[in-house]
DNA sequence: GGCAAATGGTTGCATTGGAAACCATCTGCC
DNA sequence: GGCAGATGGTTTCCAATGCAACCATTTGCC
């Protein structure tokens, strides 16, 4: 039956809140230590995992906004930690990977960040580790059922 | 050991992902239809739940900052749908609870929301539905624990 | 009682973030 | 070939956010 609302039981909120604060506590390492905002951070890992990719396909992956990564290519370009080349094949786009600093940065910091994961998921038993990734991935699949249509990622908008 | 950084398995990414895809759906229904802020759809659940209450327990319960508490509970009085005074007893604090407006535009929407938090869970098991709350809140405290101080949410800030 | 420090809340200011407008190029169609 | 529309990225503008400075009042200490 209806239930009333309350915040500490509304996933929304609970969702939201704890989201903020994993995101404060692990920018202690990125931000504070090396000068990285959350959008340079994301750029930064999908970079080193895929080596060298259009911007286009770095929204993709990173569930940014184009305008996202657009400055965060451009505040990593000043620091030298990225490199940018137009492709041949279409003198638009533009094809991106990490500069040594780039990688020896990704590198440093790569670790920090993998322990500091660890020391949050510790009380989790591997199982349930797996529960709650699985419990994210249907609520997200869930989501798009739901007529969330802007997945805000791609480019293909469905509507004529 | 040492596995490698992938944003799909790295819980800060997919956890800001979801929250924010959570947002994003569920704003449709307070702040589309109804022209709520997230802000002021806190403080309007809030004081739904709590009847009156102090500012400074409103940013408490909501985890919002107390400027985002004072904006928000300007926009709502603006639309007359919360009333304020200010108490006898320390002439500073004010005393906030909905008005009549504010009331039934609440419970105009609780059932939506709650609907649509329905909609969302359907998915899951009752008994998934604990275990995700329950995951939550472990990993909430594990936070704590972890030395975020900075909980944001009382006044009572703890270094000298 | 009176002054220093703390507390409740608001306002100003700088930064951030996203939507829409914008340029450049490419593709498709005639 | 050439023009209309789509696509890749950047810039511009405006709203939201957060920090710090700010009044007003209260508390505590002498």
């Amino acid at each position: 039956m209806s239930q009333s609302l309350a915040l500490a039981r509304f996933l929304p909120y609970r969702c939201n809140s704890l989201a903020r604060k994993i995101s404060v506590s692990l920018s202690r390492i990125y931000a504070e230590k090396y000068g990285l905002s959350i959008p340079q951070w994301r750029v930064l890992v999908t970079l080193a995992e895929y080596g060298e990719l259009q911007a286009s396909q770095v929204t993709e992956l990173t569930s940014l906004d184009k305008v996202q990564v657009s400055r965060a290519v451009a505040g990593l370009r000043e620091r030298g930690l990225l490199r940018r080349r137009s492709s041949e094949r279409d003198s638009r786009a533009a094809l991106l990977c990490l500069s040594d600093t780039g990688q020896a940065l990704f590198h440093r910091i790569e670790p920090e960040v993998l322990a500091w994961e660890q020391a949050l998921l510790a009380p989790l038993e591997p199982a349930e580790q797996e529960v709650l990734f699985a419990l994210i991935d249907r609520l997200e699949l869930r989501l798009q059922d739901m007529g969330l249509v802007g997945d805000a990622t791609a480019g293909a908008g469905r509507s004529p």
